[in-house]
DNA sequence: GAGTGGTCTAGACCACCTA
DNA sequence: AGGTGGTCTAGACCACTCC
């Protein structure tokens, strides 16, 4: 029986940058999550105390609690008192992330494309306007487009955005995600609020996925809140169901 | 013009318990959260500094601010620097907790039951083994249950359990859901990752559901960690898509 | 310049677990 | 008894925003 004592790899961490805009904690975090999906530190390996890796990283302690928590968030790592800190045993895929559907995509290393089937700004609906914050019949932009994953249609994407963009025009949406134009415009997005669920295909929306008509559709809900707390987007999204599906982790506090 | 200073609802926070085994910063999170539902601090208000709360609350400023994270980590308020600490404008529902699909309906003033299609043990299937992190062959319990809101089928609910607890019983299961029945056998939740994802219904869970064959359904692949970071429970659950959905919120951070 | 949140430090005491 | 993570304190400096 080969017993295996606390882990630390310590070599990862020699180049800190103490002086940069890049935050301490993040750093340690950054290091220590891809240390562990390289598996460098397996899977079970019980990690050093927490007073031991601020000592050997020259670190106080709850700069590394707080990098050490941002990696708990994520469902990596688990920590009990009296014990210690470990590696969870069966590892986790990545969060859905606040990014546009675009970018996450792009980053599985497929080619997403978009066709935008409507880019027009309208009076609002009464419901819309409200959740928008805005009042009724002030102009709202309504747009509906359709991605596709490697040439193949996977979503119906149907967004409304507040008055506020309304000069957005259909080439700033087909060169990239939605999220990505309206970062452009200084958006700070910071809280999304999503409800998933699934219904059938109308006949429409079977045509333009390439499903038949009365086919299962994934579907989702989204508001998303700027940095002042104000709703900057609200998203009716609709899936093809064997092309896409969500993905979410939960931790306990 | 009524200008508005920053807002702090101070007699929400008379009766705050040092010496208590809650902790502190839970005590103020858990009032501030509420203050917000409640309207108490209506949307769009702004905070008091963390400087000045701190004072008034005869607390430090890494308590108060570790309160208000949790706060802001549940979607309610929103933080910039240099600018202060808002309530969001559009309110969040709240979202997926780590408990059972059967704590959530009770707690929504529904009447939830449970018929036990299945509870046996038996050899793991090798996929099943390598996600439980047990050797193939190894006996697994196969749960099958079809879960009842106010009497009408919602969901059937397919799970694995390690061999740790092949003494569950349908008696254990009928009464309560799963994670109460887990949690009294000294379960700690600590981590979970699902899958969401649509598909048709099957001849026979349409019949279980009261829906016709072919129908979409709304899916659910859950992989839950205890506090060790081990796999204790599979689970492969479908929904009536007309009764039930997921909410999640994302932070960014 | 004044005020805000963001980061970081260096301690302290406690509850919990293992042995 | 000794070690672990969990909580809490009292400061400090910084980046950012507004006036």
């Amino acid at each position: 029986m080969t017993e295996v004592g606390p882990v630390w790899p310590a070599e990862q961490f020699a180049d800190l940058d103490r002086n940069g805009p890049v935050p301490l904690y993040f750093q340690v975090a950054e290091r220590l999550e891809r240390s562990i999906r390289n598996g460098t530190v397996p899977p079970g390996a019980r990690l050093e105390s927490e007073i031991l890796i601020a000592k050997k990283l020259q670190i106080s302690r709850p700069t590394i609690r707080r990098a050490i928590q941002d990696v708990v968030d994520k469902g990596l790592l688990v920590r009990r008192r009296g014990i210690g800190t470990q590696v969870v045993q069966s590892h986790v895929t990545r969060p859905v992330e606040l990014t546009s559907l675009y970018n996450d995509l792009e980053d599985s290393n497929h080619v997403p494309s978009t066709q935008v089937l409507q880019c027009v700004s309208l009076p609002a609906p009464a419901e819309i306007a409200a959740q928008l914050g805005q009042k009724a019949g002030e102009p709202v932009v309504h747009l509906r487009r359709l991605r596709l994953i490697d040439g193949a249609p996977m979503a119906i994407l149907e967004n409304y955005l507040p008055s506020a963009f309304v000069d957005v025009t259909e080439k700033d949406l087909a060169e990239g995600g939605l999220y990505d134009y309206l970062r452009g415009c200084g958006v700070v997005f910071k809280v999304a609020n999503q409800r998933i669920g699934a219904r059938r295909a109308s006949a429409e929306e079977g045509e333009l996925l390439g499903v038949e008509e009365g086919s299962p559709l994934l579907t989702a809900e989204r508001t998303a809140l700027d940095s002042s707390g104000h709703t900057v987007e609200l998203g009716f999204h609709c899936y093809r169901p064997d092309l896409y599906d969500f993905e979410t982790t939960l931790v306990a506090r």
